[in-house]
DNA sequence: AACGTTCCCGACATCGTTTGCGCAAATTAT
DNA sequence: ATAATTTGCGCAAACGATGTCGGGAACGTT
């Protein structure tokens, strides 16, 4: 099946391309008999339009460009199903890039994507962004931007994020409803706006049962794979040391818990441990973990919703907002030490 | 930062665009004053070349498109890390299509990347594949392909594989040794290359140790999350039903798992579970999960390698072959009784 | 001095499509 | 019957870059 083009259309109807372009959209300026043949025709030719020739000339290319920190990551990926869920029924296709948590990357797959004249950018920022300048520039040229989970609150523009405040003050709640009394709370990049917000659940949650905050409690960093057990040898060494830990992400949820069970702690007899994440197999780990669930896949389907709004509205200005997703307190084994006799 | 074209050089340079392109490509027929020139004034503009205007013209894209059933997928998302890393450290972007194991969603996903223009095409096929013509079509234009994992042995191209065959040859003999006689095989469509070869090797050790292959233990599938259980159902109803589950996939592992837990069959007592997987929480799960390992990340990055060596070396047609990655067994309690007493 | 080379560089066409403008024929108005 | 519109379509430019020509200047050769 060889690659037809609107030329070879002319050529078979002996018309001006022109004509056929004008036919194909729907002009009015063309005979409605005309535009019948040139409809025929390319529909018997299976005639589909070359997408780079029209980011060339500058149109729609129909195409929405995602970047985000790592595919290889529970809640980017189902995220990922949701936008290519909607993009799809909506007749968007889906470029994919990572920034792999680097700044530079993250500059570069924005470049990338203007070039390949995306229609507009769905994002989540890599943990290294704390400057915005090359996502004023998207703005600046007036192509849409929607930002979903990471997002910077120096932008004004439509984000799209779980509860992550309603989240971690849920999960905190939990813990101290359950008698715990003093939570480590391991999370990300400080800079971030999901740590900050999960950060002040977390806070809130404690001061409103009349705990005091401490911050050798809370932990930052990137988290390898080994670098989780020697924080919890430090912190369980304190004079006082935690008896729950609260996690921020899927990927320190799963380290800790190996951490922990490698130490010989017993969840939740020793310690409890409540995560945020997405890992569908939460409850089939030992012990069951507890969790704080994002709505992934229903996050990255109504930013896409959102962006596409946005594309193809693209004259009267849609209103700017933030949207917050409920998230869902998941209570199992790792945080209730009466259902572990049961 | 506005974005400048080969035109606004030739402006400033007081030169035609058709020196300012063949200075910046190292052209021999330029003075090498005139190329400093243009380049320093590239440097200045922070100028790049407009990879649409590049595709149109029908030359390199440097990009190379990957079309995988599923990103939400513990073995395919690993395996994009590993082409993205070779792809990015060898100047190629990364484009990514998921066929959402359709076939009509393949075929346009082949139909899109073709007239975006990418220079080579890494693939693992659909579950509703079986004619590939759609794929002989890109060969027939020339354009470099590469399959991975689910490949098609209809067509003579390079193909990136896990040792399937040795794979499920390890986990079965394993659980033969450790006194299993009855073992069920959940797999997935029959059709598949990786089904076949897998299904082989569990023949081979179930013959090996002289044991009867018996076809109604083996079941076919695109298993939902409630397909496994009535599954499970029908198997253990069988006046001597299985004693140990070999499973081909993440999902099956996983649903297998879960099935299982839900009917209280105590594993490893009852039955044992060995899956083939790329879960990296295996080992917290409970129990602790046996897996045959696929190196995900190994096949993605051999499959780029193999595919760029083709796009780059195009003249000289590159050996056609068909690299074999070793797999792992992994011994975890779900298949050792004895270590549930330690 | 007349010719052939070599060295640099510019004009132009091209890729597939859209779009502003213009132009002839057909239709309507005067 | 003539003028004014409308209808239907083609020409050519444009998007950004490359590549094929070909041409002018500065050499070297007889």
């Amino acid at each position: 099946m060889e690659t037809f083009t609107i030329k070879d259309i002319a050529r078979e109807l002996n018309l001006s391309t022109s004509t056929v372009s004008r036919a194909l959209r729907g002009s009015y300026e063309i005979n409605p008999e005309t535009k019948r043949l040139v409809m025929e025709c390319a529909e018997r030719l299976n005639y589909r339009p070359n997408p780079i020739a029209l980011s060339l000339k500058g149109s729609a290319s129909r195409a929405i460009g995602v970047i985000l920190p790592q595919i290889a990551n529970y809640f980017f990926s189902q995220a990922i199903n949701g936008i290519e869920a909607i993009a799809y029924n909506r007749g968007y296709h889906v470029i994919i890039f990572q920034s792999q948590e680097s700044y530079e990357r993250e500059i570069a797959n924005v470049q990338q994507s203007m070039s390949r004249k995306v229609d507009g950018l769905l994002m989540s920022l890599s943990s290294e962004t704390s400057n915005v300048a090359h996502l004023q520039e998207v703005l600046d040229k007036n192509v849409p931007l929607v930002l979903f989970d990471r997002v910077s609150a120096e932008l004004n523009v439509t984000k799209v994020v779980a509860d992550n405040f309603g989240g971690a003050f849920a999960a905190t709640e939990h813990l101290i409803q359950s008698g715990r009394r003093r939570i480590a709370h391991l999370t990300i990049q400080p800079w971030l706006s999901i740590t900050q917000e999960r950060l002040a659940g977390y806070r809130a949650a404690l001061e409103k049962h009349g705990l005091v905050f401490d911050e050798s409690l809370v932990r930052y960093g990137s988290f390898g794979p080994d670098e989780v057990g020697p924080m919890v040898d430090e912190l369980m060494r304190y004079p006082s040391p935690p008896d729950a830990f609260f996690t921020a992400s899927d990927r320190l949820a799963v380290g800790c818990l190996q951490a922990l069970r490698q130490r010989n702690l017993h969840i939740p007899d020793d310690v409890s441990l409540i995560g945020f994440t997405n890992l569908n197999v939460a409850e089939l780990l030992a012990p069951p973990l507890s969790t704080v669930v994002q709505p992934a896949q229903e996050i990255g389907q109504i930013a896409a919703e959102r962006l596409i709004d946005q594309i193809e509205r693209k004259q009267r200005a849609l209103p700017i907002e933030t949207v917050r997703i409920p998230t869902e307190l998941i209570v199992r084994t790792s945080t209730m030490p009466e259902m572990v006799k049961l």
